[in-house]
DNA sequence: CTGGTCTCCTGATCGC
DNA sequence: TGCGATCAGGAGACCA
């Protein structure tokens, strides 16, 4: 569900809650969201069942030490403590639908609830995703190797550097857009909505793009990103901030689920498609398959 | 290596 | 009201 905009900010009405707490208890009531050191390589959906998974040291999901940072890359957040044995940290993937949030006194947890830590102050937040796409990776040893993978900061990456990731692949550019070993936070909302802007049709070939229409679409992708957090991101079904607040985001989307409507820019009516795999919708009149 | 397809999972919505 | 099909903001595994 969350693309950057949302994951940053969340991670930011989390940030003056957590920062400077320390985390006195953890509850893991599904262990298969959590991925620990030892465990079978690979993500959160895949691979659970290979072998047992490895019994958590409580250090590892940040039990006793103290929270000094959130900070993000891309669309993964990461919960960090400093300690003199290096930074440990958690980093949380949302996947399609979830979220952190903090807890009210209710007995029963929210739905799908899968892990919560408990601060020494008595606050209460939890990890919480229906569909399980995401999780929680306790690293011991810090961000460093897992954030290797990913591209540069999409909210921040050079045009330059852009460029030359484009260039290096003949996938469609949608498809390079949403690989996070390109560049890291773009996701399907956001592609459509920087393609639109950029005037670039979702299936022209990353590595055909001429170099100044690449840094156009740098560009459009950090502003279009920027504004979406000046909105608190783009609520579409149910995301939500950490308080519970939906993003406003959405009411600006151009092109975005807004299949069979007119083009904002030229009145053509908007194309519905799919493009690696994921629900497209461009202007076949004003969004060039080859840019000049 | 590269790029395309399948799959993980729950829940909302739509057509019949 | 019920039921099956379809669709979701993501991304790792697998295959040609």
């Amino acid at each position: 569900m969350p693309e950057l905009p949302e994951v940053e900010t969340l991670r930011r009405s989390l940030e003056h809650d957590l920062v400077g707490r320390t985390v006195a208890r953890v509850d893991i009531r599904r262990r298969d969201v959590v991925v620990a050191p030892g465990d079978p390589e690979g993500g959160f959906s895949r691979s659970r069942s290979d072998r047992p998974p490895v019994r958590i040291k409580p250090p590892w999901m940040l039990r006793g030490l103290t929270i000094a940072r959130l900070t993000r890359r891309g669309k993964q957040m990461a919960v960090e403590a400093d300690t003199d044995r290096g930074a440990p940290a958690l980093v949380i993937q949302l996947g399609m639908t979830g979220t952190v949030r903090s807890l009210d006194d209710r007995i029963r947890y929210p739905a799908h609830t899968h892990v919560v830590w408990t601060l020494e102050n008595g606050r209460r937040f939890a990890f919480i995703d229906p569909r399980r796409f995401g999780g929680v990776r306790a690293l011991p040893g810090g961000t460093r190797d897992a954030w290797a993978a990913l591209g540069p900061d999409a909210l921040t990456v050079r045009g330059d550097e852009f460029t030359a990731r484009l260039a290096r692949t003949r996938r469609a550019v949608k498809a390079a857009l949403l690989d996070q070993a390109v560049v890291a936070g773009v996701g399907n909302i956001y592609a459509d909505e920087a393609l639109f802007a950029s005037k670039i049709h979702p299936e022209t070939i990353a590595a055909g793009i001429p170099r100044d229409a690449a840094i156009r679409l740098a560009s459009n992708i950090r502003r279009i990103l920027r504004d979406a957090i000046g909105r608190g991101g783009s609520t579409i079904k149910d995301y939500r901030n950490s308080d519970g607040e939906p993003g406003g985001f959405q009411a600006a989307h151009q092109v975005y689920g807004r299949g069979g409507r007119p083009c904002p820019r030229c009145g053509t009516i908007l194309t519905p498609s799919r493009v690696a795999q994921r629900a497209t919708v461009a202007c076949g009149s004003c969004q060039a398959r080859e840019p000049a």
